[in-house]
DNA sequence: TTGAAAGCGGTACCAG
DNA sequence: CTGGTACCGCTTTCAA
């Protein structure tokens, strides 16, 4: 594999007018330039990375952070950051963080020091203080995906927001008996997003004057899990909710798969509204806030390269809208169904 | 950021020994491989890996190269490669090789040059021809999951053996008309993957002497084609096999949720098999041939490693076996249906 | 067992 | 506009 040096001997010029020639930094003359590009050409020479990373301090490497790969958003979000990498000729190393794992915390401890990359995206990482710590004293620009707390550049989309106009339009269609489907309950050792989807869940019920309607189903945030939990909540015809809000497309997913099962009929018997337009939704036809994942991985880079041009700038926290895409899993409530867990408690006793 | 120079100052050492203390290479006494340690954990020492690969050779870092990241399969070996190579302590860049995508192409022109990394996984990539020319040639081991040829390393299932297996069990459950449904006809670009997979299908109707039964349900091979393609296939009861082997999970779940929203009992009217063992598979009941996507990437990191560490060491192929799992998809076929294409020809007649 | 010094393959400053 | 040269940070002979 030839160095720069053969291509300048090539070219018949210095070491130093190739690289100048090749990198475009710096006076060359139309002519000098041209033959060493034809002399790298021909030699098919590459520049070796790590070379010139020792050389200007610049790996052209971005790290990205998350703890799934093998999950819808977490794909999607890598998805996007990949094309917009590609296309700026910069590379990209992963790195798998399961929480509780010994290599999430070996990424902590020694590969996020190696300094192997310029920058950082962290996707949905949900870091504890400790790891916070590390990621915003590790001395160069980081951005999340879904982040937590504004110690690093943000981009995500507004959860309480999706979650409460997910509600809100259950609320508009007639429910009163809405749950919701999902993780992010007080006690357990929960994601910030769910917590955040199941608050603004709340905040919509007490809105709408249906706080003592408001319940949560706890659910693993996957489809299985999602399947598992419905099965179990929507068995018993007289404690179903009307309607539920999932706090993603998976458990809406899961959710409605379960209803089928039990031969509850969506919409008629159950409303189902999700949050993300996941590869299924449409195929289940659900009603859901649309969010682009791929967009948000774009998005980080765009605000990374920022960041990497000017170390000075402030960290921002960009909040995308989610978009509510009606479909049929969602219905106005049937008049002749009992309306909301109250007057259903009501029913009860008059039978 | 402090260097080796730091350390072995602190150290009251030369950098050379500071170098050797380090890195375990050379003799260097037990009392200074101590202090040096020491001054080195005191400044918080990281090795600059750009120095390390270019006064090494090693990168220390492996490529990885898939056209998808959004599927079971991909994202199961890319955690499985992931888990294997933080272990040993390498890094993973990773490309997304879109089939006939610019990115696709810039990462074959420009980014498999740059040798970034010591060695390639490449994942179910189907290279064609000029593709697989500049694999071979790229100077460093390459390992493929999900080979095409034997012109690298490869670790995979034998897929034919899978969709064999797969068919005969539905036969010895007395199904006679049973369709293949996924990718890989002959006309159309597909993976080759799907046509090993379904040549197996093909081989088995044969051996069974059902080759007038047997028949291709095209589908794209994704859970939503999958669905739309049954939804097609399944509708008329008249044509509907008793049983179907699908190229993979996705698309027997996507034909199991098609074929409930028809009306039609999984297993009682339609048997369904799968290969993956997908993580839905369970809460369809899904019997199907389980592989370990995981452990295939596990293994290529392992082959990868000893092609790295003696170059001349001949490509191998490994083909893993899959195993049955029987759930509750496929059942006996009901001898009050119809049994096959030919009889049920016959039954037509008859009515 | 340790230290001095020569690279690894580029970039970038400075002089010409 | 071009060439000489120091240097990026580490490893690795080679001598001591």
């Amino acid at each position: 594999m030839p160095g720069i040096a053969d291509v300048a001997r090539l070219a018949g010029v210095s070491k130093a007018t190739a690289s100048r020639a090749l990198t475009g930094t710096g006076y060359v003359s139309e002519a000098t330039r041209n033959k060493v590009r034809a002399a790298a050409a021909s030699l098919n020479y590459v520049a070796s990375t790590s070379a010139v990373s020792l050389s200007t301090g610049r790996t052209h490497n971005i790290g990205v952070v998350m703890p799934y790969l093998n999950r819808w958003f977490f794909a999607e979000v890598l998805e996007g950051i990949q094309v917009e990498l590609l296309e700026r000729g910069l590379d990209l190393t992963l790195y798998d963080a399961k929480p509780g794992t010994r290599g999430r915390q070996r990424i902590f401890d020694d590969y996020l020091a190696r300094k192997r990359f310029d920058g950082l995206i962290a996707v949905g990482l949900e870091p504890d203080d400790n790891e916070l710590e590390r990621l915003v004293s590790i001395g160069f620009p980081v951005v999340s995906v879904v982040g937590s707390g504004d110690a690093t550049t943000v981009v995500e989309i507004d959860d309480d927001y999706a979650a409460r106009r997910a509600t809100e339009h259950l609320v508009e269609l007639g429910h009163r008996d809405i749950a919701f489907i999902g993780g992010g309950d007080a006690t357990t050792q929960s994601a910030q997003v769910d917590r955040r989807r199941v608050s603004g869940y709340f905040n919509a019920m007490k809105a709408a004057g249906m706080s003592a309607n408001a319940r949560h189903i706890v659910s693993e945030v996957t489809l299985p899990g999602a399947y598992a939990a419905a099965v179990d909540a929507l068995g018993d015809a007289r404690t179903r909710p009307t309607a539920i809000v999932a706090t993603c497309d998976e458990v809406a997913i899961g959710a409605i798969i379960a209803a089928r099962r039990l031969g509850v009929q969506v919409p008629s018997d159950l409303s189902v509204i999700g949050i993300d337009d996941h590869e299924f939704a449409e195929m289940f036809s659900l009603t859901t806030l649309q969010q682009s994942p791929r967009e948000q991985g774009r998005i980080a880079v765009e605000r990374l390269l920022e960041h990497l041009e000017d170390p000075d700038l402030p960290t921002t926290v960009e909040r995308l809208p989610a978009r509510l895409v009606v479909r049929s899993s969602t219905a106005a409530l049937d008049p002749r169904r009992t309306t909301g867990a109250i007057d259903r408690r009501e029913a009860d006793h008059a039978r």
